[in-house]
Order: C-alpha cells, then structure tokens, then sequence
DNA sequence: TTTTATTAATCAATCGATTAATTAATTTTG
DNA sequence: CAAAATTAATTAATCGATTGATTAATAAAA
C-alpha cells in the first residue's frame, strides 16, 4: 500500500533525525538507526541508498515548505518593515524550536571547519533564509525606519547564533533558562513566547533611531 | 630531553585540535591525527592513553588559564557594571576567536542532544564562564546600573551564542561577513574589533536604563 | 644497565554496504 | 474470479575497509 510505505520512510526518517542530532553524523551508525526504528539494516540502503542518503531525505522533507513561508513575508508589501521583523521572528522561532533535532542535526554537520559538499550545500540552504533576514533590515533601513548605523551582518550572528545556542546546545542552555528547552511542553507555553519577546525587544533596542549610542 | 617531550606532545595537541575542530570527534581517526602530527599511531595512546585521552588534554591546555582570567575580572571591584562588562567582552572575544579551533570542537561535542560523561563534563567548563557573566549583568541590575526588566538568561544565550555563530560556521558567517572568519590577520584587523564594538552597543542599547521599550 | 621513546605489525570490533534467498503484494493472464 | 507471473519489500548473512588499541621488538637516552 502506498500510504504505508510513505509512513514507513516517515518513520525511518523521524528516527534518524533524532539520532543524527543525539550522536552527530559520524557518531550515528546505521545499526542504530534501523535497530531504533525496528526495521532492517538493508532497508535504509533499500530506501535511501546510503547513509548520506538518508540524511539528504530528511533535508528534503524539511527545508522547502519552511523557507517558502519566510520569503513570502520578506516579500509581503502590505506590511512596513518592523512588522515583516515581528513576523518573521515569529515563524522562524515556531519552526526552528517546534523541529530542533533537524537543526541540531544541520548545525552539527555545517560547523565542521573544513569544506566538503554536504556543508557547501547546507550553506546555501541556510543562506536563504539569511538573505531573507539581511533584506527585512536593509529595507527598514533604507526607508528610514532602523538605524542606518547598526551592524547589518553581525545582527544576522546574533539571531542565527542566540538561536542556536538555545536550541543546539541544551545541557547548557536548559541550565541557564532553569527548565528543559527540549520538553515541548516547555518549548509551547515558556521558551517560545519568551523567546520572542526577548528578541523583538533586543532588535527594537538595537535598531531604533532614537539611540544614538554609537558615539 | 624534558623540553622536546613537552614541544612534541603539544605538537600533536595542536595538530589534533586542528583535526577535531575540522572533522569533529567522531569523524577525526587516530590514523589522521597522527599522520598530519607526524608521529607514530601508537604515540597517542602512549602520551595520552587513548583518543578520548588527546581529547581532554586539549582542554586541560586550554581552559584553567582562560577562566582565571575571566573570574578575575568578575571579581574586580574597583571598576563598575559597565566596565566589567566591557573587559570581559573583550578579553571573551580575544581568546576565543585566537583559539577558535579549540572552541569550535568544544561546541560540536557539546552539542549532542544525548548526555555523556563528556557533555557532562563541557558543560560544567562552560558554566563557569557563563556564571562570571551572569554575576555582572545581576550586579548591575542589583545597583540601578542596568535595565531591570533584562532577561538576563537569554542574553547569556546571545553573547554566546552570536559568538558561536561566527566561529562555529565560518562558512556562513564568512559568507554574511564578506571576508574569511577564520584569517588570522582578518580576525586581528577586523573581526575583532568590529565584534566588541557591535556587542558592546547591543547590550547598551538593551541594558540602558533609559529605554523603556518593554511595555 | 635501566628507563624512556618509537616503530611496524597485528588485534578484535565496528563501520557502511551488498548479496542471495524469502516473503508479501501487485499485475497479468486464462 | 482465480491461478500464474511479476514486482516490491524484507530478511539474515556476509563483504572488505576502517576503527581504536595493543603487542613485541628495537632504538635512544639517562
């Protein structure tokens, strides 16, 4: 049956992303994988044709529907510029937080010093989400509502990066906020709100012309 | 000769630092590490005892000096909130953009989602240097200094974690920056300084106690 | 002469991948 | 519709390669 078959690679896939993100790469085995997903070893090969094919599926199941939404608000006229930030923050945190094995999974892997193709190629899907991001606030800029003297690109850092922190490393991070930012009960009624609001404001903060601190 | 011994196995801590921070743990075989060290497989597990051995002599090498520094600065008491704040920026941005290597293969092992011995043991290093933060931003607040409506916590998470950002996927942030992160002499003229002048006006503009943009 | 350093060879274990055989599902045919 | 033929799914066993680690022998230093 189709349907079941859809499922099961589903299912195939749901599990090797937790995996990925809980060992790394190289540190999860196929055995692993299939043992923990209680099907065949042969069947990852059957399916996917290889390990990294695996890991290729579950980009492919994730990236185009996520970034297809953060375009649409960069390119949204009706809205002025600090609104496209609010919106923007708001779905790029409900979706990194509500999938963070996939980012934990796809930071691990891109921050190997060293250039392979699988990192060139998670480059420019995070790329696009960025140029989305740099967009909003040079359009803001330029229109006169941000400060033109703020850091573009080092603001990307701190979003990306505080994002990051919080979700890909979360022995430290659930020690510092004081709960479990990987219980999505935590991450529905406490982090993400928090989280929003934090950000918005800290981006308000920086970004508003009324501050002229950088003198 | 004492003196060659010691140039010799901080040669090979280098070289497997290097390796690690570019394959990460797993992904690193004694076999690579020793070649490009050019030594004998068998040396690491005689200096070290085993790879995860080379591992934690890494951080031996790197950490005990590294927190002084910085616990002394949180313990300053001649200098107010804001000049300790300063301090600890730049003496934080200095190092680990100097050892960026050591820090990029912290943070990759650290962010496994699973607990380990090891994430145990990262994670305990990096609170201490998370703890000298926290205690500055509380002192302030506590003195009338700093904007008691912070979230103190998430702002650990954006010094951090803007911090890992730039280090931790020198391929994105190189690409965002427009100039390769991991240059010596680029870190040097540029990275550095722009980095402490764009973080120190982003908590001034969110710690200032004369924005109330929170309500 | 004794301790330390270094080497090449080899160990068992695990890795990702493939095979050939078997079962289940689907399609074709009478 | 049912039997036969064909395709798809699944299994256990095994492949060669690589992993971290150890050994016994040798060289260098003390």
């Amino acid at each position: 049956m189709e349907k079941e078959k859809v499922d099961k690679k589903d299912h195939i896939l749901d599990v090797a992303e937790r995996v990925f993100a809980e060992q790394g790469y190289d540190g999860a085995s196929t055995r692993m994988i299939s043992g923990e997903a209680g099907v065949n070893m042969a069947m990852l090969n059957y399916y996917f044709g290889s390990k990294e094919g695996v890991f290729l599926a579950i980009f492919d199941r994730r990236i185009s529907n996520f970034q297809s939404v953060l375009m649409s608000i960069g390119n949204d006229d009706s809205i002025n510029s600090w609104e496209k930030l609010d919106k923007y923050l708001d779905s790029y945190i409900d979706k990194v937080v509500t999938n963070n094995c996939f980012h934990i999974m796809l930071n691990r892997e891109i921050s190997k010093a060293k250039k392979s193709d699988l990192t060139d190629q998670i480059t420019d899907i995070m790329m696009k989400n960025v140029n989305v991001f740099l967009n909003i606030i040079a359009e803001g800029i330029r229109k006169g509502d941000f400060n033109k003297d703020a850091d573009q690109q080092l603001l990307v850092a701190t979003i990306f990066g505080t994002k990051n922190y919080i979700i890909n490393t979360p022995h430290i991070s659930s020690k510092v906020l004081g709960y479990d930012v990987l219980d999505v009960d935590v991450q529905n009624d406490l982090l993400k709100p928090r989280f929003k609001k934090y950000m918005k404001t800290l981006l308000k903060a920086y970004l508003q012309n009324e501050n002229d601190n950088n003198k």
